[in-house]
RNA sequence: GGGGAGGUGGCUGAGUGGCCGAAAGCACCCGCCUGCUAAGCGGGUAGGGGGUGUAAAGCUCCCUCGAGGGUUCGAAUCCCUCCCUUCCCGCCA
């Protein structure tokens, strides 16, 4: 969230922001709360102070006429400090619902054709023939069962089996270990349930209730991202900045109710109510963190580069970044058979956007006061699209799947999909 | 699921109605002292918010001892509800 100091200082600057976003922020109404509630704080602040004054007096005094009106005062602050605290909650849950303001490089737009390709790794590979779908190939070979699912779960959900599941849980390990080994992140295994308190914390609430699965009968919900415990993991927490910056991979399933995408990818292994991601996750101080969001880019596309997929790097604009996001890239990897890029990372940083709902700082230095942490994070990568690059990048004419070399190791020999 | 114990500052931990936002220790910071190190001596160090400052600093007030409510002129302290931790028993992958 933004701060309400941040808000009555700088309110053109968070109505133009929103507006360029296509969000509503209701900037108007929060001045308004504001002023009432410090009216109102203040009234009962006066008077709690001056009944602290005199209740110490009536502590040597025992003068009876003094208690009457020490009651009365009690009485008088607790009403007043009611009807602070109720405007104070309404704005509380309004601030809440203003969008982050975003960064000086973030491109102005209204929809994704205003997204500008920033960088492009590899070209689109020429297979020498008509290259098929994932699905079309995944099918034939038995690696993935669609039907199946939908009678299982329903529609957007996937069996993967035999060397299907195997590449995916290659996959994994693979990610794991580049991220671990060489890229320094402290791999994490999450809660997959997370309470409502920290759903608000990544700002998945109280906006985007409608995209998560929710458990019935209790404040748990099905993480939508691995982003949302592993940034909420210091939560409430005071950090040394000797410690920052902090960098967490984590591998979890992702659950979300894809409420709004109707019609959208329902073919094929692409946009599915669960799906693997591996999420990378940095808790930095706020001079470091525009560095530290490139630098986790980079490390997402390495996963790319190695995986020998061709992608670009689209730096999102003002009205499709989202909500929370200062500034944000997606990943598009190319996808031969669908003649289209897929989207398989999306990286964001917050600045202290979700810091300071999930209440995560740092003290920059000895006897200094606190100061709000900047989040970032990034997909690194999701699988289900990766697989779908892989598979229609490494397809042979006769329907079988090379495995990328990277992945041998991880494939408890085989190297070739549908050989066997 | 049943029963016991407990949740206090960066950490350990004392505190059962006003003298307590809180002893003591640890850690850390500043200064003194010793030719260096160690030790020693003195001082400092919770968070949030309101008001006043252009801002920082400062000053001042309010709130916070797991959360919420209650009793009381006054609550870390008494009462109720909830959450969490831990131990024992039961159950279980």
């Amino acid at each position: 969230m933004l701060s309400l100091d941040f808000i009555r200082k700088n309110s053109d600057l968070v109505r133009r922001a929103a507006e360029l976003k296509g969000e509503p922020a209701p900037v108007d109404e929060i001045l308004r709360l504001d002023k009432l509630w410090r009216g109102h704080q203040r009234n009962a602040e006066t008077i709690k102070a001056e009944q602290n004054e005199l209740s110490k007096q009536f502590a040597k005094t025992r003068d009876e006429a003094l208690k009457e009106r020490l009651r009365q005062m009690a009485d008088t602050a607790k009403s007043e400090l009611a009807v602070a605290e109720a405007v104070k909650r309404e704005l509380d849950d309004l601030l809440l619902r203003v969008p982050n303001v975003f960064h000086g490089s973030v491109p102005i737009g209204e929809t994704e054709a205003e997204n500008v390709v920033v960088r492009e790794w590899g070209s689109k590979p020429d297979l020498g023939f008509a290259p098929r779908t994932h699905f079309d190939l995944g099918e034939a070979l038995g690696i993935m069962d669609f039907e199946r699912a939908a009678r299982v779960s329903g529609s957007r959900f996937a069996f993967l089996i035999g060397e299907g599941a195997r590449l995916e849980r290659a996959l994994v390990q693979f990610m794991l270990d580049v991220h671990t080994l060489e890229h320094g992140y402290v791999e994490v295994w999450p809660p997959m349930l997370v309470n409502s308190a920290s759903m608000v914390g990544t700002a998945n609430l109280p906006k985007f209730a409608d995209a998560a699965f929710r458990v019935e009968g209790r404040d748990l919900w099905l993480i939508p991202t691995a982003e949302v415990p592993v940034t909420n993991l210091h939560r409430e927490e005071i950090l040394d900045a000797d410690r920052l910056p902090l960098k967490y991979v984590a591998y979890a399933p992702s659950w979300r109710t894809e409420a709004g995408a109707a019609g959208k990818d329902t073919r094929g292994f692409i946009r599915l109510h669960q799906f693997s991601k591996v999420e990378l996750v940095k808790v930095t101080s706020a001079e470091t963190s525009l560095d530290e969001f490139e630098q986790l880019t980079r490390d997402a596309e390495d996963v790319l580069q190695r995986l020998g997929l061709h992608y670009q790097v689209m730096a999102m604009c003002t009205g499709d970044m989202g909500f929370a996001q200062y500034k944000k890239y997606d990943l598009n990897a190319w996808a031969p058979g669908l003649d289209r890029f897929l989207e398989v990372s999306s990286c964001s940083t917050f600045n202290d956007f979700q810091a300071m709902r999930a209440n995560i700082r740092y003290r920059p230095g000895r006897g200094t006061p606190p100061k709000f942490a900047h989040t970032i994070n990034g997909s690194g990568l999701a699988l289900p699209r990766t697989i779908d690059a892989i598979i229609e990048t490494y397809q042979r004419s006769d329907g079988m799947i090379r495995v990328p070399d990277v992945l041998k190791p991880y494939m408890g020999g085989v190297e070739l999909i549908g050989a066997r």
